[in-house]
DNA sequence: GGCCTGATCTGCAACGATGTATGCCAACAG
DNA sequence: CTGTTGGCATACATCGTTGCAGATCAGGCC
């Protein structure tokens, strides 16, 4: 069997506490014990039982993650830089996916996934707010700024309005005046979609541009959605000098399905996205697009919710912090 | 605190362990006793606490993967997949990011990590084999076939060779007779490298063209470093006529940098590569490449190391299954 | 010398589940 | 009526740690 305290606690000629109380950096230990100890562990290639830990101290040093899909590369890449975030603080993280059904969300949200962890950062798509509280157990849990927004739950925002509105200011900055929207469904008012929706009329008012539903076409938010929403639209006759994808998935799928028409790029139609993923700076051409900020993401709800973890006791009021954006302008939408 | 057994026992009238049987399926429960159970833990939200099962059973029920990092669109669909797979047999999986850094990839193969997981998948990138058999406690490892390969080892292989010779005849019987290979070291003969470069090798003498060593170009396995390899080629002014990325995100970088340099593809010069992830199909121009049959090597790992947790006892020869692959030709190279 | 203080180390119980051994009862055979 | 079998339920120990409450001992002080 594996090596446990006991065995190192022999071999140091101490008692079994001891090595706990050398494992935990206890401080009133003789160095020359300390040493013993140390090489003891070493002697045997001892392991702390990380279950064995958990189970009495009642932490598992684990956080949740709970996203549709690691195959989308802004979750991976959201995902990446969560897990380092997380490292660097003493945690790791387990990744849950809920391929974007419900049932998978409400399971992650109450499951046995909970006792594995101390709590839960999670990136709801098919839930709402409602659901969430519901279905949410009493450990600390952390949205992450997508589609739902309520003041009753902590979350990181993502500045959706005002950044949809930079992306279409730009836009219309270039001159573009018929932008069309995929990802979206005309009347959409809440979630990413809608705040972005709702970002992209705010900078078409602002510019004096009247309104135009039939510019705008909902679809999965995939590449193949973003190729298939434009193409029908051009098809449905509807013109258009610019497309702003709500994501980036879905303006490279767009893209792609412009320059298989033989659109060109940006001469005749503008593209821009949302979210800077890698893959936006080696398209062709490249994406102009807004960085909503991932790596700070990533950074304040991992930070959030290791305060929410720590200080259970103090419980200060629900907390929304916000990542600020930057537009990248690129060859798509210069 | 959190609900148990005990309380369940208790509201239901039975004993703990009568409690612990209803949730291990055993045989001989009265139908009646089964539902005063069931019905107790109903009332109670009663949530098996994993950690207390994992330490008495000494499973976890969870699988370790190790990966350099999931912001690369290959590992982070490979994950993806693998998730699944392991979820289907009633694994969860743990991610740990190794940076490509040999410290970090050693630390995962004998840290404390282990001692939460009952086996791993481990994609080594810095490690060569001998010091991953040095590394490694006793617990059933699997590499996935990239870099490593070794008789000693469990594996996944990907037929590195014959997939890369595939995309070289594609591209020879394509009229091409100056193929840059971007990716790899004149002289490499292991490892994913070593091995395309020496089908892209085989696959020229088949074609009886000769191998010029100035068309190999090394680099980071990352979008700028192609893009970055094969502007110094152009610049060095050894002249192509198509380009072999020995990943698609070089080859995806290289795209780009043709592009930008004003190169048409593929009239002047095709451009392949070789995972064909999701991003290759709408790439502008799409690219061709190589599908090492990702869903079944994961498929496959999984299989085999939940199959080494499972059977210990029996210690068969050493596994090393082949995933199958096949060509994708789109219009970078048509 | 007796008492107190602080450094150093120890034993026991407990975290929440499961494996083993066993008890109890009804049904049935002899 | 006794003995055996099999269905059903239970008690106890145990996995490898850590929290809590001491135990021990040397040195300093009165």
């Amino acid at each position: 069997m594996a090596v446990t305290m006991n065995d190192v606690a022999r071999v140091a000629g101490v008692s079994l506490k001891t090595v706990s109380n050398v494992i935990n950096n206890y401080e009133f230990i003789r160095a020359t014990t300390k040493q013993r100890v140390l090489d003891a562990i070493d002697e045997l290639g001892y392991e702390t039982n990380l279950t064995a830990r958990s189970l009495r101290s009642g932490k598992t040093s684990m956080l949740g993650l709970v996203l549709a899909d690691l195959s989308i590369p802004y979750y991976a890449e959201l995902a990446s830089d969560i897990m380092k975030a997380a490292w660097t603080r003493g945690y790791r993280v387990l990744v849950e996916q809920s391929g974007n059904e419900p049932e998978h969300e409400k399971a992650a949200l109450q499951g046995q996934f909970r006792t594995l962890t101390d709590g839960l950062l999670f990136i709801p798509l098919a839930l709402d707010a409602e659901q969430i509280i519901d279905a949410a157990g009493k450990k600390p849990l952390v949205l992450l700024g997508e589609f739902v927004q309520d003041p009753r739950l902590d979350m990181v925002l993502i500045q959706n309005h005002r950044a949809a509105a930079a992306v279409t200011a730009h836009l219309l900055a270039g001159g573009r005046r018929r932008i069309a929207v995929v990802g979206a469904h005309d009347g959409d008012t809440t979630g990413s979609n809608g705040l972005r929706l709702e970002g992209y009329k705010a900078a078409l008012a602002d510019a004096g541009v009247a309104y135009d539903p039939a510019l705008v076409v909902d679809c999965d938010w995939r590449r193949d959605g973003g190729a298939e929403a434009i193409g029908r639209l051009l098809d449905s006759g509807v013109e258009c000098d610019a497309v702003f994808g709500l994501n980036d998935a879905l303006a490279l799928g767009a893209l792609h399905e412009l320059l298989v028409r033989g659109r060109k790029v940006p001469e005749e139609i503008a593209v821009a996205g949302f979210d800077d993923i890698d893959e936006a700076r080696f398209a062709s051409p490249s994406l102009t697009t807004v960085a909503p900020g991932r790596a700070e993401i990533a950074e304040r709800a991992v930070e959030l919710l290791i305060n929410r973890i720590e200080n259970k006791d103090a419980a200060p009021a629900v907390q929304q912090p916000e990542a600020s954006f930057e537009l990248r302008v690129r060859q798509s939408a210069p």
